[in-house]
RNA sequence: GGAGAGAUGCCUGAGAGGUCGAAAGGGGCGGUCUCGAAAACCGUUGUCCCGGGUGACCGGGACCGAGGGUUCGAAUCCCUCUCUCUCCGCCA
């Protein structure tokens, strides 16, 4: 969510990011102002009748503790206390549009961010390595994990349905040896601390990243005891400090998780069908950081380098890439998404995506920080990125490492993380 | 899953319909003292919202797990939910 004073006192910036974002039409910003006009005014009204019905009743308890009869005073309390309540339901009914308007205002994009229709605005800002050169034609990671035996998606559908697979041998050992290489590189060398926690989460987690409500249909959740599936370890990292002040001192935090990714992929029919691409569960290692919001751009870079570091050492060619204004996701103020090169697929393929949401989520989740003591609280900005996503390196390591005759070989840094090299 | 107990400020913990934003202790911060420190003593110590000054200030309101209710008035009474603890059961 944006402050609510730049709605009051710059629409225009709200109205400017709207329309870069091609969103014009999703927020009835009238309706807005003029809620938020309506809300303050009768807060207003009723503040007003509270002092009232507390000094009375105050009277009331003074009288009685003389023996005095304050009947009159007791009538005309529970008038006000009628009034007040007729107020507070139309504040309700008021507050509940008001919010739900609130909440669909995107955050405010950085000056940076090139303006632009869609992905393909978005802009190269530099690109490592290069693409490798075969002599032979090379294979999709599926016809390859699935000649090597060590893929299998007709199980995967067996067992669990479309979009779903079996990792055997050399694919399951290569992906633990990706997750545990990942985790070492950020936690020994850029310093993120390594946390373990739920992969199954309440819905004050989800609303607090900002999942829900507005995505409701691409999770999993699980009716029975108001609970759902992640779909990134982004919910459980940034909720760990939700509803918590944290001390300057402890600033910036960096945090990194792995876990399973549960999508429902709702609005992805057809496409990616084949492989790991696009998958119901995947793994992934969440990278997430609390900042000082003066270094909160710095801190993006520095994420979008530790993300980058992993597919150099796996020496893996790949692209950064500024998401442009209407591809950039809404509860983002800026996202550099990064690609790697497939040669199987002959494409590039997005392995992670790193934002900056400034206040937008830390507002939602209520989590602030102290600079110092005795200072007023204030909002921390929130960053996160995948420092990357595994099923996804699994397949690009396979494509790029890939021999004529249909095997592959194993990255140097991997080789100490699994017991054989095949 | 069954039985019981509980949820109060940074922490411990009182309060049991009015004068309670909330005792007391601890911690933190500031001060006195000291060459300095400890100890003693004094002071101070929440968040959010609305309005005004639009500087770190003033006025009002809300908040004692969450949401409803009763009442002139609720931290205190009633209901629902959530969570925690103890015992039993089950279990990787």
């Amino acid at each position: 969510m944006i402050d609510p004073k730049i709605v009051r006192e710059n629409i225009d910036l709200v109205k400017h990011t709207l329309k870069i974002r091609k969103m014009e039409d999703a927020v009835d910003i009238a309706t807005l102002e003029e809620l938020d006009a309506k809300r303050r005014s009768i807060i207003a009204k009723i503040d007003e009748l509270r002092t009232q019905r507390n000094s009375l009743s105050k009277q009331v308890g003074a009288l009685k503790q003389k023996g005095e009869n304050p009947v009159g005073i007791m009538e005309k309390v529970r008038g006000i206390g009628d009034e007040i309540k007729k107020y507070e339901e139309d504040i309700a009914r008021i507050e509940e549009t008001y919010n739900t308007l609130m909440l669909s205002i995107p955050n405010i994009l950085h000056e940076s961010v090139p303006v632009g229709n869609d992905e393909n605005d978005n802009v190269v800002v530099r690109t490592w390595g290069q693409k490798p050169q075969f002599d032979f034609t090379p294979k999709p990671h599926y016809d390859l994990g699935t000649q090597l035996n060590i893929l299998d998606f007709e199980r995967g559908v067996k067992i669990a349905g479309a979009r779903f697979y079996v990792y055997r041998g050399l694919a399951a050992q290569l992906e633990r040896a990706i997750i545990n290489f990942m985790l070492d590189l950020h936690t020994k060398k850029h310093g993120y601390t390594e946390v373990f926690g739920p992969f199954i989460v309440n819905d004050d987690s989800m609303i607090g990243t900002g999942q829900y409500p507005k995505f409701m249909d691409e999770y999993y959740r699980i009716e029975r005891d108001g609970l759902s599936l992640i779909p990134t370890a982004e919910v459980t990292l940034t909720n760990l400090y939700r509803d918590e002040i944290l001390d300057g001192k402890d600033l910036p935090l960096y945090v990194t998780m792995q876990s399973s990714c549960f999508r429902r992929e709702a609005g992805a029919a057809g496409k990616d069908t084949r492989g790991l691409i696009r998958v119901h569960q995947f793994q992934k290692v969440e990278l997430v950081k609390f900042v000082e919001p003066e270094n909160s751009f710095d801190e993006l870079e520095k994420l979008v380098a530790d993300a980058e570091e992993v597919l150099q050492l796996l020496n893996l060619h790949y692209r950064v890439m500024l998401l442009c204004s209407a591809d950039t996701s809404a509860a983002s103020s800026k996202t550099y998404d990064i690609e790697v090169w497939m040669p199987g697929l002959n494409r590039y393929v997005e392995i992670s995506s790193c934002s900056n949401f400034m206040d937008y989520q830390a507002r939602r989740a209520r989590i602030r920080y102290r600079k110092k003591e005795g200072e007023k609280p204030v909002l921390v900005h929130t960053l996160n990125g995948s420092g990357l996503a595994a099923g996804r390196t699994l397949a690009a390591v396979m494509e790029n490492y890939q021999t004529k005759d249909g095997t592959i070989t194993i990255p140097d840094v991997l080789k100490p993380y699994l017991e054989k090299t095949v």
